[in-house]
DNA sequence: AACGGTAATGTAATCGATTACATTCTAAAG
DNA sequence: CTTTAGAATGTAATCGATTACATTACCGTT
């Protein structure tokens, strides 16, 4: 790799005339931005970017901290951020966290080094202490999941009116045996308020709960399965099913056709995030659209503001609509 | 943000001391180290990592070029690549170049930078000649798709055969009539072969082929199923397909139930990658399981003997073997 | 010829670390 | 009381860029 000094030798001219050219920054004659060139060419010349960082303050990139990517839920929501990120000639990383402190702290120091410009949580293993602390230095933000009682900026939608809205329909279907079917963490906004809405749900209207919720947690779609099962062995004239993502509500669906009942007519099923799941599983299930796209790209507009020291269009914890889009899982009339 | 000049000051040493005592690397006395230590935490000082990166000529960094993270199959691959990543005390920034070389190339500039050691390829719209020169200059892998009549090394299976055995399945089930159906890239490895194969399969025995490739190859679940429909009105009769991903199965046997048909009794389908769809469909699709986890980690293992200079441990274009999964889809006592 | 203005280029400080080399200090050995 | 090894610390060069400031070259005015 050649330096700039090499291109400088080679075209005999100064490093500054070289930092001239290439940044195009100030008057340098035709004949010497000509050699220059050559010189640049024949080196194969490509500027370290180190350098260049060290010296300027920004690296037009920003991180994305999130669980994993296969979950394609994310996905919409990183494009969001992807969109916005473009439009301001800024680029993403997507890190993987897999909910460990660690890795996180890890990537973290990316921006505490100034190698990124900003953070985006999509979700975090932080204390809220740390994320105050690193919002009051760092231009920082959370998209979906979030913290509560911090200061640092959200965007998100209402889960619990969410959780009660799909409840809603449940319930004036007939159902009163509902069961709350979670996997994954228990320590994210996200499935502590749908679990709110639910248990109020229910408690308002004197009816049992029947959740494994928060007692046992595992991941993936095969433990959804069992967890299924499990409702089913202790509760089984159990007829609905809140299903905290679309990929478990397949799982139930899939344990519930298992024991020969059919959805819906037999049991009802939702689920959550509108994910291709939704509509891949048969029957298609009813979910919550979070319009993660839009939530991203908000998130990421804040951030630039931050990032640019600019004033932020909009109010910095925001819940924005969603939609209930009812399919099949929840129709009575359907097959 | 403190340098470790103004540690220095506080502690009332040189900056090589506070070097000294944040690296460990070399004698320092018991109560120069607590007095640096102290001025640190009151500092809260944070290395520059662009001072040091500068300095050194590594980054314990490594970065993944795919498509873009909202295919899950890709998410097994990159768990591969961290698992090996992770033994080495290296981490990962995943990047979606959504196939175009204007942002691919920005990416790369990060590794042309020494901002990171290396890059991994899951797809790539780089030419021949491009990933040669890089290759020659850097660590560069690919798995999965790669390109041919290079000199990069590359980790993946034979589509090819892959795509013949399900070809086998569907014809040993009695179709003639079997459609190919692509939605997405003409320009990768996989769907070439998966392609190649369809037609090879087809014309040794004569029968027509019946595809939209490579025409019109647009992107997505919706787009499958309307191809799929195409398909179905000019030729009526086709009573199988080869779908060339897991989703465009489950669009293709949604398209065949809305016209009365049900899979697997009217007509077979099967899909590839092994994906969560795969399972998640109804009917479970007939897959081809390419052992993705490890093909990353081979990836990456390669990765890392080339960034610490090591022997490579195996070929380094490797096609390992994969594993076709049958399921109800092409089960003919099946329902 | 002297002057001034501007275009073109160069010099050297700077960013924040690491580290080779130099220097000082300490304590044990002679 | 030297001598000396090696522990402890400091000085300054270095990585590869950018850029403030200095300098030179050139040209047109008066």
């Amino acid at each position: 790799m050649s330096t700039i000094e090499q291109v400088a030798l080679l075209a005999k001219v100064s490093v500054a005339t070289v930092s001239r050219v290439v940044n195009n920054s100030a008057y340098v004659s035709e004949a010497t931005r000509e050699r220059v060139e050559q010189a640049i060419k024949k080196l194969n010349y490509q500027p370290n970017a180190l350098g260049k960082l060290l010296r300027k303050e920004t690296t037009s990139m920003v991180l994305i901290l999130l669980h994993s990517v296969d979950n394609p839920f994310f996905a919409t929501i990183v494009q969001g951020i992807e969109k916005v990120a473009h439009e301001n000639d800024y680029n993403v990383l997507i890190c993987n966290t897999y909910g460990d402190t660690e890795r996180e702290q890890h990537y973290l120091k990316m921006l505490r080094n100034h190698l990124v410009d900003g953070v985006v949580f999509i979700s975090n293993t932080c204390t809220s202490d740390e994320i105050n602390y690193l919002n009051a230095t760092f231009p920082v933000v959370q998209v979906v999941e979030y913290l509560t009682d911090i200061d640092a900026a959200h965007y998100s939608i209402d889960f619990y009116q969410a959780g009660r809205d799909l409840m809603d329909i449940l319930y004036k279907n007939g159902h009163r045996s509902i069961g709350f079917v979670h996997t994954g963490s228990t320590e994210i906004v996200s499935s502590k308020e749908k679990f709110r809405a639910y248990k109020d749900f229910m408690k308002e209207r004197r009816l049992p709960l029947i959740t494994n919720y928060p007692d046992e947690c595992l991941f993936g779609y095969a433990n959804a399965k069992k967890i299924a099962g499990d409702l089913l062995d202790k509760h089984p004239k159990t007829t609905a099913f809140f299903a905290t993502s679309d990929l478990l509500a397949c799982g139930i669906i899939d344990e519930l056709n298992f024991r020969g009942k059919s959805v819906p007519k037999d049991a009802m099923v939702v689920g959550f995030d509108n994910t291709s799941y939704a509509y891949v599983g048969k029957p298609n299930i009813t979910s919550v659209e979070l319009n993660s796209f839009q939530l991203g790209a908000m998130a990421m507009e804040y951030l630039m503001s931050k990032i640019k020291n600019k004033p932020v269009a909009h109010n910095n914890k925001c819940l924005i609509p969603y939609q209930i889009i009812e399919r099949e899982s929840t129709k009575k009339d359907s097959r």
